[in-house]
DNA sequence: AATACGGGGAG
DNA sequence: CTCCCAGTATT
């Protein structure tokens, strides 16, 4: 049987029970798609059901404050997709009265909207013919037809696009887009796949050849930078504290977290004592202070590691933009920070 | 063409 | 530990 006829047989058998796949609304295809963007669907698909219970139309994103969009998106990573969702849901209300963009040329213009997204909402919602490559359709097509052009480099990029336009179902594009990738999620697994039960072993190349294991090919890899965090959570005689928004680019933009002062390596309560914290506090009167974990908190991400400490630092009497610690959960924050408030008996 | 951007799951 | 995840924007 034909390759794209295989995989939708397989996918009508073994596709997963999905909220976003019983509409067509672009919305709720938009909104699926961001959040699943480098974002397994086990994780995303609780921040799924929050968002279109929260804001039921792009109408309702739109009303919404970015700090509302962000708070609901806590903890999911890659913020941007948040702020860039936002901001996308204020423009096609604004600019084109709510009504989506239906092409692919035109979605592709929204912020946030890649190749990627832009095919997916396209076929998805529009049955427009145009094929979605994602991590998993690399994994199928690099190992069913045994491609060892690196799916990252610049010509692998354009390869897979080319070879995937040429295979997708065109009287069916949203359900082909969506059965490749589905088995490459089930089936053809980065690990261990399935190649025992798999519809398309008899002319897997990778399979003949035994080079499963080492496709697909990626030239990448990320090297990981440390840094030194040090969290100043003060609390004054009222219960209050200082939150503060990272407005500057980069990571957690426009999260909220305790004063922070980077260092260049883990500090003791010695060097602790001579940073310049008063300065930081604005010359409040410090009372007391000590830290809160003993041995640095690391916290792992893609490029970074950052080895973090927690200082309790119990002043007088705090400025006027200090929140209480009661409100402390209203704002968006890190999972580092929000976990720290979670665990930490103020 | 590289790099930054989060957090969690799987092996 | 390493690799990956329904990628995009920026440099």
């Amino acid at each position: 049987m034909d390759f794209k006829y295989t995989l939708i047989n397989w996918y009508s058998a073994h596709k997963r029970d999905l909220p976003w796949r019983k509409t067509k609304n672009p919305y709720n295809i938009w909104l699926s798609e961001i959040i699943l963007q480098q974002t397994q669907v086990k994780q995303g698909l609780p921040y799924y059901e929050a968002f279109t219970s929260n804001f039921p139309t792009i109408f309702d994103l739109a009303t919404a404050s970015e700090t509302e969009v962000l708070k609901l998106w806590q903890g999911l990573g890659y913020y941007s997709r948040a702020r860039n969702l936002h901001t996308t849901a204020k423009h096609i209300v604004n600019e084109f009265n709510g009504v989506f963009p239906n092409t692919y040329k035109d979605l592709l213009k929204l912020k946030g909207v890649g190749d990627y997204t832009a095919s997916a909402i396209s076929s998805i919602a529009f049955n427009e013919v145009a094929a979605v490559v994602d991590g998993n359709v690399y994994r199928v097509l690099s190992r069913y037809f045994g491609i060892k052009t690196p799916i990252n480099s610049t010509v692998g990029i354009k390869e897979f696009k080319k070879l995937a336009s040429n295979l997708i179902d065109t009287k069916q594009p949203d359900i082909y887009n969506q059965a490749i990738m589905e088995f490459g999620a089930l089936q053809c697994k980065p690990k261990n796949p399935n190649c025992h039960s798999c519809p398309l072993c008899k002319s897997c190349v990778a399979l003949q050849k035994k080079s499963i294991d080492s496709l697909p090919v990626k030239v990448k890899k990320t090297k990981v930078s440390t840094k030194y965090f040090n969290f100043l959570v003060c609390i004054d005689s009222s219960n209050k504290t200082l939150f503060q928004k990272r407005t500057h680019k980069g990571i957690w933009q426009n999260l909220y977290q305790f004063p922070l002062i980077e260092t260049e390596k883990s500090l003791s309560l010695e060097e602790f004592q001579l940073l310049d914290i008063k300065n930081v506090l604005s010359n409040t009167y410090i009372k007391d202070y000590a830290l809160y974990n003993e041995t640095d908190i690391v916290h792992k991400l893609s490029h970074q590691h950052l080895y973090t400490k927690f200082w309790i630092i119990e002043v007088d009497r705090l400025s006027k933009e200090a929140i209480s610690i009661d409100a402390l959960t209203k704002y968006p924050s890190p999972v580092l920070i929000s976990t720290f408030i979670e665990n930490f008996k103020f």
